[in-house]
DNA sequence: CTAACTGGCAGCTCGCTCAG
DNA sequence: CTGAGCGAGCTGCCAGTTAG
């Protein structure tokens, strides 16, 4: 699928209360497990679940929890960093990362998560294309960002006392840690060690909802 | 005191591998 | 050939700590 046809598809369901949208048995498993909601997404789109690279031919898919107004509640993930670490640690150029390959074509949905399940909703979508005229300006602060990161990663692991990385931010997106039990370490071929015990991540900050918002005049 | 940050937990689907 | 098991990669949610 392409993200324009999502595009159109999902403001056809913008603002429509989740009862409204989904049967009461989809419901239920919204409330049981409550990270369902990309999936019912990506469902009511006519698209197939997958853990594939890009969500779309063209373009990737985010959803984030945020408040009545798109104000978001929590950082968006972007993808993890395990096996990308020594493009990074090398501060491999910019748009030839999967970091970049990733980002460059958005459609970001907020999803307004206040009171019950039955009365959230899906809110207008934003397509963020950073090939476009007007978004240079933030994917010139992104190229910045990830020069940064990929900085702070090497200081971090020649010079803090575990030897691993540690949380590195720019201003619109970070790497975290983003891992579960059992770990998966993170191992660089160019430090030839591990270079974290745990899995890590780029996120995106919320001041990069305020950016685009901004930038789209929202 | 409050909002943001940080590190972490858990559940899902897919594709691969391997035993039967 | 087939299905169970598992790892990789995806998602969302949250508690404790820190910063303003």
């Amino acid at each position: 699928m392409k993200l324009h046809e999502a595009e159109r598809k999902l403001n056809e369901i913008a603002n429509i209360k989740f009862k409204d949208l989904f049967t009461a048995e989809e419901l239920q498993t919204i409330i049981v497990n409550k990270g369902k909601t990309g999936q019912l997404l990506e469902l009511a789109l006519g698209m197939k679940l997958s853990n594939k690279n890009r969500d779309f031919e063209d373009g990737e898919l985010k959803t984030n929890k945020c408040d009545e107004t798109g104000k978001p509640a929590e950082t968006i993930f972007i993808t993890q960093v395990s096996n990308m670490i020594d493009d990074l640690l090398q501060n491999k150029p910019f748009e030839e990362t999967s970091l970049f390959e990733k980002i460059d074509n958005i459609l970001y949905v907020p999803v307004c998560k206040v009171g019950e399940p039955t009365e959230w909703s899906f809110l207008e979508s934003v397509h963020v294309n950073l090939n476009e005229e007007r978004f240079f300006c933030l994917r010139e602060q992104l190229h910045k960002d990830y020069d940064t990161i990929c900085q702070l990663l090497n200081h971090h692991i020649e010079t803090s006392k575990d030897g691993f990385i540690h949380t590195s931010n720019g201003k619109f997106i970070q790497i975290r840690s983003k891992d579960s039990k059992p770990y998966h370490p993170i191992y660089s071929n160019v430090y030839g060690r591990e270079v974290s015990n745990k899995n890590h991540a780029f996120y995106f900050k919320k001041q990069f909802v305020g950016e685009i918002r901004r930038i789209l005049g929202l």
